[in-house]
DNA sequence: TCATTTATGTTACGTTACGTAACGTAATTA
DNA sequence: TAATTACGTTACGTAACGTAACATAAATGA
């Protein structure tokens, strides 16, 4: 069994031999973080992590096939992208919420580095999916919802495309971040959002 | 004098001792770009550059800092983005031209390279800043440069936030192209372009 | 209690690529 | 001819890779 598609969070199966340590793991995770965050991803190399979180090499392989996978691993639970949940008062209003959050979770330090691994990594692994899920899916999916609602209240067009209007307000945040390296505030995220909304009112 | 900040054209001061031999700087940019088609990033490592163009590793180190300077170099001459001249009967139509554009650069194998390199790239070394001049911030000024003569011409709002446009625009072809992985024609550019306009007419 | 199974840490190993230094040679100018 | 700069070759120490072998720890089932 190679370590190759693995989350690090193993099938819960085979109730044989030793368990696999939540302990290490959450170790591993832990130590992953803190370089990442102290010395970029150049300094993620295995055998720092190892050292650092005090265990063995060939325990991480065991779990992530490289050390780009561990990085998303380790991001997906140290920079959670919460819901977006709370105060939207309407359909159009939550959605723009969505849109806040996602400027958060990208404008700190270590968002940088989700944003530019989501844009780097090709590879269709596990990992990389669940990542790509976590962080973008999950935030498109919910927006969408929402736009859907309004759709249906009729505050946008019946005959609005919502899945090209996703890729053009998502589409902004990102491009601003990575390719500008321009601040994200909620002031351009409300002009953002604004202007979208011109082209998709009735 | 350290190789650091080189693009790779020397400041063709200095007539004094042996000329920079621009044979031996095609050769390798010539391998750098094969290697990177047909093995990808991870295969194009200085060593197998320098082996393959039949030239001293030195000799590349003295020109290119890390073999992700050499990658953007490279890709800069054999995927030249070409302004997008020609056949726009009015500055809207022009402006159209330059996405289509923008998607065939980045729709092809090699554009998915730059493409990734341009979003994983923060730091801002010469090289770098003229690989994001170069593929983005030229087309960008291109296409600004046209909406601003359809705003002259009163064919967009005066008000209309052409730099919010822009972002838009562009963003969504990147977005789309890193994020989805999804295809780009130019009917989807259209579509791009039609919604944002319908945001941005009188 | 004991055999079996699986996870872990340690140590060790061969391999690849890094980035630089030293040297002799080639090409150009003054 | 002397000075200068570029080039290729060879060599070196270093870092990290990814894996193998081994002994040990922790759980299950008989």
């Amino acid at each position: 069994m190679t370590s190759q598609e693995n989350t690090g969070k193993p099938a819960k199966a085979a109730s044989r031999g030793r368990p696999r340590s939540e302990e290490t793991r959450l170790k591993i995770m832990q130590a992953t973080a803190d370089l990442l965050r102290e010395s970029g991803m150049p300094a993620l190399t295995i055998e720092a992590v190892a050292a650092r979180a005090g265990v063995g090499k060939p325990t991480i392989y065991r779990y992530w096939a490289n050390a780009n996978e561990l990085a998303m691993a380790a991001l997906m639970e140290t920079a959670p992208a919460k819901p977006a949940r709370g105060s939207g008062d309407d359909a159009l209003g939550r959605a723009r919420l969505v849109l806040y959050r996602i400027s958060e979770t990208f404008s700190h330090a270590t968002g940088r580095y989700v944003a530019s691994m989501l844009a780097a990594s090709h590879e269709d692994s596990e990992v990389s999916k669940a990542f790509r899920s976590h962080f973008i899916r999950a935030r498109r999916d919910e927006a969408g919802r929402e736009l859907e609602a309004a759709q249906a209240a009729g505050e946008v067009r019946a005959d609005a495309d919502l899945t090209l209007a996703l890729d053009m307000l998502f589409g902004a945040v990102f491009y601003r971040l990575l390719m500008h390296q321009s601040p994200m505030d909620t002031a351009y995220m409300d002009r953002i959002f604004d202007q979208m909304l011109a082209g998709l009112r009735p």
